[in-house]
DNA sequence: GCAATAATTAGAATTATTCTAATTATTGCT
DNA sequence: AGCAATAATTAGAATAATTCTAATTATTGC
């Protein structure tokens, strides 16, 4: 198994408190089921996954968690179309591939360079936070051994 | 003004026959509201300013109208996080760059390359459709003429 | 000119998300 | 430890954008 980018309790603890936030069961809970399964689910996905935990969590502590967790960037958003948001605990630079046909959304790392590259090419005074690159297609079937996961 | 990509009334009823799909008078308008004001409108925009010339229009012609001018690669649909779905008629390859504090919307050029050059990191038996690159941030404040967009 | 097909319309339904108000938990003081 | 202040959780209501439905109108091919 390749090694992810986590963080233990304690520091989960800590990066809520830098952005004025509280640990609680509930963010670690989420957190934690974030890390282990890394496919980008849905808060309703997300939903279902920590009430097997925690049977009396609700669907608004779900988005309160998520969102507090986007807060002190522990994990990103990611929005297809018109589709529902998206969680995702890669915090490397990389891009994402959502395949039409599955539904499936996987992560494409980027080569360092690549992302400057393009934020070259704003205009004077135009001043970034983030940048967002996404792929549209379909995957030919095959079992991947780069790709990390598969939705529903 | 700077000549834009846009194509006459003839030819649009072409591109639309060409995906099985009918000119109408509706559809005409749509496509102009758009060629007009290149702002990134939402559907309710686009309702707002077509009703000024056909106030019979629903809104649910509306989003018929856009759905179709999308699916005849005409216009372009752009998503920002959860905000409404805004529709844009430059057909060039381009980013976006989505202004945090106004939440208007600019398009940002690409040189000739760099979309392959994303395309390029996807592992084997990955085929893209669509690319997609959007910035977020904030752009220094500067007189708004110049900056709606930028035109081809 | 007529049947078949497609588009439009108004309004209802749906979906994801946010808001609200009441309750519970946590923190920092003394 | 006790207590006020603050924050988080909860269930359910509210909202916003979009899609669906069923009836009507328009267009096309024969």
């Amino acid at each position: 198994m390749i090694p992810l980018a986590q963080v233990t309790s304690d520091a989960l603890s800590q990066r809520l408190g830098e952005s004025g936030l509280r640990s609680t069961p509930q963010r670690e809970i989420v957190y934690d089921i974030l890390i282990k399964r890394r496919d980008h689910p849905t808060a309703d996905e997300v939903f279902a996954r920590v009430k097997a935990e925690l049977p009396t969590i609700s669907l608004a502590t779900v988005y309160n968690c998520l969102e507090a967790l986007v807060q002190c960037n522990l994990i990103r958003q990611v929005n297809f179309d018109r589709g529902p948001t998206r969680y995702c605990p890669n915090l490397h630079p990389h891009a994402h591939f959502h395949d039409e046909v599955t539904g499936s959304t996987y992560d494409i790392d980027l080569p360092p360079g690549i992302v400057e590259q393009l934020k070259a090419q704003l205009p004077e005074g135009y001043a970034v936070s983030d940048v967002e690159i996404m792929f549209r297609g379909k995957t030919r079937e095959r079992r991947p051994a780069t790709v990390e996961h598969t939705t529903r």
